[in-house]
DNA sequence: CGCAGTTACGGCACCAAGTGCAACAAATAT
DNA sequence: ATATTTGTTGCACTTGGTGCCGTAACTGCG
């Protein structure tokens, strides 16, 4: 059974690198693999099931993905030099924890089209049991941009305990207000990290 | 944490209950296990050497601890129920995020006697990777039971966004005050616990 | 004492994730 | 053609974890 919708992955277009051509990509094992794990859950479905569906070799597949725990994740660690680059972009004047909200939003900023496809992705990253434990290790980097942003506007290391805090923070009120959005169809996804931000500094 | 009830494990003293004797006890394996860590790493110690080391079956040591990962976390499960205990002991008119902060400062507190075991085995558990995955699924705990309080107190749902945003935002000082205790010497647990609220709220 | 009932241990077979290695396939460059 | 480069694949092996079942050890009773 072999899906190989990608139509250029084996393209003859001319090439100046030598070698063999890879056999498929990461999105197309992506596709193959959302696909298995809607049809029988995450857990149920072996990393050999996922190979042979895509129609390559299981030591294949993990030449492009570390670890089974890694295929959903996707872009994100990508996306997290965007998140850098756009704190680096916020003015100066702008509140600290301000300029951190705003990145998060920015980070979490989805096309009207693609929210259906990432709402199942988080819904699997945050439900499924060795998807939630791998993703402390993700998160970790998440919260180390923050970190250094916050140490860099107060003059300090990222390794002080107001930067890192405020990580963990940030990152508190962004997997709240996902959990939130999955449980719940109608509020949207940036009115929920407006209100978990609004809500924490009235409790505070 | 007590780590040396037993010496009476297979004591001939009486017994009503039938049945074959357990051959050892979770303190017994913590001990032996923790000295294997320490000795090659937590990884490198496989759950045949803990099980050979304390003279059982590896098949028996599962019966014991769910999976090698659970063995570090000692009597975490115990002390949520005494976090949940002191809270709901917590006087009304005490400010909610103060209530809060003062069950984490208590579910936290260590006898001078214990705290270089406790440095250990925090040094362990937030320094090894697979242990920091396993971590997620022992938190949530920790936070459901920091959710369940302030939703009583406000009239919410522990599902509701604000009591869900409190009880990662605690733990994500709880987290980054024990980063900070792990990384020097000279500071308390109960100092960084403070600072880390005093810090958040002046940050906010 | 012998036997039933109960509880825990332990061996075995098996599964799934992941890794190291070496052979092999496919592409380009000379 | 052939050397070089890059990617794929099969294989053996390690480790954590589970299901099954027989056996060991203990209590209590006739």
């Amino acid at each position: 059974m072999k899906l190989l919708p990608s139509g250029l992955v084996n393209s003859r277009s001319r090439q100046m690198t030598p070698g063999r051509r890879p056999a498929t990509d990461h999105a197309a094992i992506e596709r193959v693999a959302f696909r298995l794990f809607a049809e029988r859950g995450f857990e149920e479905t072996t990393v050999d099931a996922i190979a042979e569906a895509v129609g390559i070799a299981r030591r294949t597949l993990f030449r492009y993905y570390p670890s089974k725990n890694d295929i959903p994740w996707g872009q994100f660690d990508a996306g997290l030099v965007h998140l850098r680059e756009f704190l680096e972009a916020t003015p100066l004047d702008v509140p600290v924890y301000q300029a951190v909200h705003r990145a998060v939003l920015d980070f979490n900023h989805l096309d009207e089209a693609a929210i259906p496809q990432h709402r199942q992705r988080m819904r699997l990253l945050l439900t499924t049991p060795a998807l939630q434990a791998h993703s402390v290790l993700k998160y970790a980097a998440w919260r180390r941009v923050i970190a250094e942003y916050v140490a860099g506007r107060y003059g300090l290391s990222a390794n002080d305990l107001l930067p890192r805090t405020a990580g963990y923070v940030s990152l508190g009120m962004a997997l709240s207000a996902y959990e939130q959005w999955l449980d719940s169809e109608d509020a949207s996804l940036p009115q929920l990290l407006d209100s978990a931000l609004a809500g924490l500094r009235r409790y505070l």
